[in-house]
DNA sequence: TTCCAAAAGTTGTCCCAACAAATGGTCTCA
DNA sequence: TGAGACCATTTGTTGGGACAACTTTTGGAA
């Protein structure tokens, strides 16, 4: 490995490649701290480190007198709101996030675009109405709000919706990928938001150069034309810089614009 | 304070004090780990658990040879919806969530409900459009689905309103609030919703049962009517277990039910 | 067989020590 | 004056040990 990788974190990437890969499933007890020590032939501090890490990530639970377990991850779903609405107007939304941004006074941009094409998820398939494994565009950039990183954001198209609308380019597509999807008569008529949230993974917390103990927002947005599912759009947020809102039904004024603590 | 208390758990509530008390503000530095050491007559390592504890909080900032501060919290707001909407069947929020929980196979109840008459916070104030310092009724109390806790819902309703609709009762009132102050002529029209995320305090922790490294979804709902805002919900949800769906747009079918969890 | 006590196993708390790595300031020398 | 070397301070990493607290298993006694 990397010789600058400190011994806890190399554990802990042991551990969670484990747990990812499936040789650890949900309920599985971990090895002892006394196992790993021997194992690894490092101190029990050094195991107790890795497994703190692990814990700050929601993947294992410790138990005094009892061991370490893989946690289960069980959630259920609460629908907050329905609405019908139509009339919608810059439905690009990466426009829309910039014309926000602006309007509260901050500098948006986005880097590290890439372009990949990646097999379906489970998650994606079911969400996109694809088979699992069939091949995806990604589409995905980190954006940056005031030269702070604030979001990773990626998008996931059929493949043949890409093909047809030009969304095979390693770049940024000019006036945005909404619209080069409706001009092929692939029209955004609505959509659904799920919100969740849970610790960062390693390699989020980089890039976001997030502070331990910082979480994320974990959000999804299924864009549906009349017919099926267009795009599937999925974005990490600093949870310490972000916040979402939702206005629904018909207000006028009111709303405040800062920070909400307790 | 409790002999069974541990060492670094009490430094940490000690520390955790003198930041919410404002003895040590957003960016100043805190006593280094040798001085704590000294202080309170333990060693380095017990020290640095108390840190790894506030840090998990997102409450400090360990820099290596610069010394640990207390970090400040600045959040930007997307404004993700917008959305004209109307005929909503019921609008209870309580009966809302007991019958889709109910739908989903779900047993949903509520418990320690509590009514108590609080000063208005800088952020209350500003979304009730009431003064700072000015009384509200607040009415919160546990939910708790499958009989594990799931969230923590606290709603405020301003002094004149709550009491023109028999809102200042210990229990729950029958029909839900919305209708009885529907009945009084004091009609939701729409609402806004901001979803924010960040680690739980010690409190939160405990009510929801939520092991260490979850986070905890922040969710407020201010309701209007036509001319003036009629409560506000702050709902606390274990971040593990919750998930928020928005659905904009005429969709017909599709969406997925199950977790999501890349 | 049943029940209770003891033992073994496992994580929690706490101590000590040493060196590495990064930061910030000082001091010297060109 | 300016640049670079050096040093003190501070947190990061890792090792070692001891006992406490809790759970599960085991074994013996009734």
């Amino acid at each position: 490995m990397a010789q600058s990788e400190p011994l806890y974190r190399q554990i802990a990437a042991d551990l969670r490649e484990q747990i990812r890969g499936g040789q650890l499933k949900a309920g599985d007890r971990l090895p002892t701290e006394a196992e790993l020590r021997e194992q690894y032939g490092v101190s029990r501090n050094t195991v107790r480190l890795a497994f703190a890490q692990l814990q700050n990530e929601g993947m294992i639970t410790s138990t005094q007198g009892r061991g370490t377990i893989v946690r289960e991850q069980v959630i259920t779903t609460y629908h907050a709101s329905w609405a019908e609405s139509r009339d919608r107007m810059s439905s690009d939304q990466v426009d829309a996030f910039h014309a926000e941004q602006a309007a509260q006074g901050h500098k948006s941009a986005y880097r590290d675009f890439e372009m990949r094409i990646v097999p379906a998820s489970p998650e994606l398939a079911e969400r996109l109405t694809v088979d699992e494994g069939d091949s995806l565009v990604s589409r995905s950039f980190v954006r940056q709000v005031d030269g702070e990183p604030s979001s990773l954001q990626d998008s996931y198209y059929p493949m043949d919706i890409a093909q047809e609308c030009g969304l095979l380019t390693p770049h940024d597509v000019a006036g945005g990928a909404i619209r080069a999807m409706a001009a092929k008569g692939h029209v955004e008529i609505g959509y659904v938001d799920e919100v969740t949230t849970r610790m960062p993974r390693p390699d989020e917390s980089r890039k976001l150069g997030l502070g331990i103990g910082t979480p994320v927002l974990v959000y999804v947005r299924t864009t549906y034309s009349d017919t099926r599912p267009l795009r599937l759009t999925l974005t990490i947020f600093a949870g310490d810089r972000n916040r979402l809102v939702y206005e629904l039904g018909d207000i006028s004024g009111y709303h405040g614009q800062n920070g909400y603590a307790s």
